[in-house]
RNA sequence: GGCCCUAUCGUCUAACGGUUAGGACAUCGCCUUUUCAAGGCGGUAAUCAGAGUUCGAUUCUCUGUAGGGUCACCA
């Protein structure tokens, strides 16, 4: 009745979600709000062996965060209820009773140790397994019916059987033609003995019965593309169009971003203080890109620029430092109000002051780096006074003599100012005049800066007399002279 | 091993037969009122190799090489 895009992301709850699947999410998301489409989510839950305690709540967590929210799924339901896969194994059954009745499922006769030497023996002789040449008889065919295979009771794997062994070609929106040999066909699982589906059958169902219409995928699914497509075959159902997304790599960039190889989990960016929009900005363009240089996004942005046909072939390498540069980008982007409050979390009560604010934001590529500043001792001029050697006042070959007599200048000139204007910009004026006037205006600036900060690197000293007020200011000055 | 995918600066990438091969991160240098940060300017740096096709290949074809993926009662 109507074209409207359907996309879903449907991870497995083993465990933490890494950018890898977020990515993909990512992208059909934002394929689904460009086209006013649904972005569903479902939980692909049928391995209760490899199922982590939690991981739905993690990975709803994790797609929160980043604003990446799902039209139908978990917590808010949908009109394809329900969203895990292990609440819908009438369904499975359902359309395993259609493949049955046609004659193209069938259980597996064998033990799990008997596929299994099938296998070890094809191995052992180079040759590739497949389950289709132990295929059983069956027992019997109607003329022009189905074939009759033993009646399956549950108590057995049931099989696939494919109905015609061939090569498969297919359009892939982002690869284009893709194609796989007959080798990659074989009578799969589709509803193992514990009477869960496997995932090469339940997500099939599901993708039909839920209207899905973009298919965003790892790459990982090529070579199993066959075994789709010959179900929908079976089924007599258009299947989805797909799109095959690159691997991520890991930092090394030989192997796929996987949890394996160190891939962390999203909820440690958030963590260290990453903004999501930054990490959405990040994986968007891993893969992707816009055709111009542009590079910073919203993901309000991101919904209207992007596009499948721009996503890229190769595999992209996850890379920490230009994630910090974009979030730093998007740091520069935020009102002091929107980062007063992340900032604060990471302050100690003495330090939350609207003032320092603007000393970190301009320092740190994320807000943890706000512990390594708190560390070095970097902020603990604003409530202690230095303590510093004297000679580290004087600038390059000067004196402490000269040290004594440009501060007391300095000392003499601001006191002039009002204290309520004693601005970063009313003070640099004062103090520039002075400095203007020396040889160097190191002589000056130096030793004022070290005399309220007491650090090698620190804001500049006007900054700093601003933050401190007038007394203060005055104060240290007055130890250093 | 069979099958499949991929290949441009260190990294992310642009260039859909004709460009001094562009941008960004990182790096290096200079400037910007002392140091740091921020900012500005500039530099170094790439078409995996070899054959074709073509007047002309980063771009098309083939071979090689390298990397990745996949061959589960995992997704």
């Amino acid at each position: 009745m109507d074209n409207k895009v359907v996309t879903r992301f449907a991870p497995s709850p083993t465990g933490f979600m890494h950018v890898g699947g977020i990515r993909t999410a990512l992208y059909a998301y934002l394929w689904a709000k460009k086209n006013n489409g649904t972005f569903i989510l479902r939980i692909e839950d049928t391995d209760k062996e490899r199922e982590v305690e939690g991981s739905i709540d993690h990975i709803i967590e994790s797609l929160k965060w980043l604003n990446i929210n799902w039209d139908e799924g978990p917590n808010i339901g949908g009109s394809h209820e329900p969203y895990l896969q292990s609440q819908r194994l009438d369904l499975y059954k359902k359309y395993a009773q259609i493949l049955i009745d046609k004659g193209l499922a069938y259980p597996d006769p064998y033990t799990e140790e008997e596929v299994d030497s099938f296998r070890t023996k094809a191995e052992s002789e180079k040759r590739p397994f497949l389950f289709r040449d132990h295929r059983p008889a069956s027992t019997g065919v109607s003329l022009g019916g189905p074939e009759n295979f033993e009646k399956w009771d549950g108590s057995k794997p049931l099989r696939f059987k494919v109905p015609e062994i061939k090569s498969y070609h297919w359009n892939d929106l982002v690869y284009g033609d893709l194609s796989a040999g007959p080798e990659a066909l074989d009578d799969f699982i589709l509803i193992k003995s514990d009477g869960y589906p496997t995932y090469n059958f339940a997500h099939i169902v599901d993708d039909i019965e839920m209207g899905v219409t973009h298919v965003m995928r790892g790459q990982e699914f090529i070579s199993s593309t066959p075994k789709f497509l010959s179900i929908y075959e079976a089924l007599d159902i258009k299947p989805p169009l797909y799109a095959t997304l690159p691997p991520i790599m890991g930092k090394d960039g030989k192997k796929k971003l996987g949890k394996r190889d160190g891939a962390k989990d999203v909820l440690e960016y958030r963590n260290e203080g990453y903004l999501p929009g930054a990490m959405i900005n990040f994986m968007a363009l891993l893969g992707w890109n816009p055709g111009d240089d542009r590079e910073i996004f919203t993901m309000e942005e991101l919904i209207k620029v992007f596009d499948i046909s721009r996503i890229g072939h190769s595999g992209a390498q996850w890379n920490d430092e230009k994630l910090d540069w974009m979030n730093k980008e998007h740091i520069k982007k935020l009102s002091l109000e929107d980062m007063k409050e992340e900032i604060f979390k990471y302050l100690p009560e003495e330090l939350k002051s609207e003032k320092i604010i603007s000393i970190v934001r301009e320092r740190v590529s994320k807000w943890s780096d706000i512990n390594d500043m708190l560390e070095k001792g970097e902020l603990d001029f604003f409530y202690k006074e230095p303590e510093y050697e004297k000679e580290k006042l004087i600038y390059k070959n000067s004196s402490l003599e000269k040290v004594s007599e440009n501060i007391s200048k300095a000392i003499f000139e601001l006191e002039k100012i009002n204290e309520k204007d004693f601005t970063t910009d009313n003070v640099k004026n004062v103090l520039m005049q002075i400095a203007n006037s020396l040889e160097s205006r190191g002589e000056l600036l130096h030793p004022i800066r070290y005399a309220l900060s007491g650090l090698d690197k620190s804001p500049d000293p006007f900054v700093i007399a601003d933050i401190l007020g007038k007394n203060e200011t005055l104060s240290r000055l007055q130890k250093a002279v």
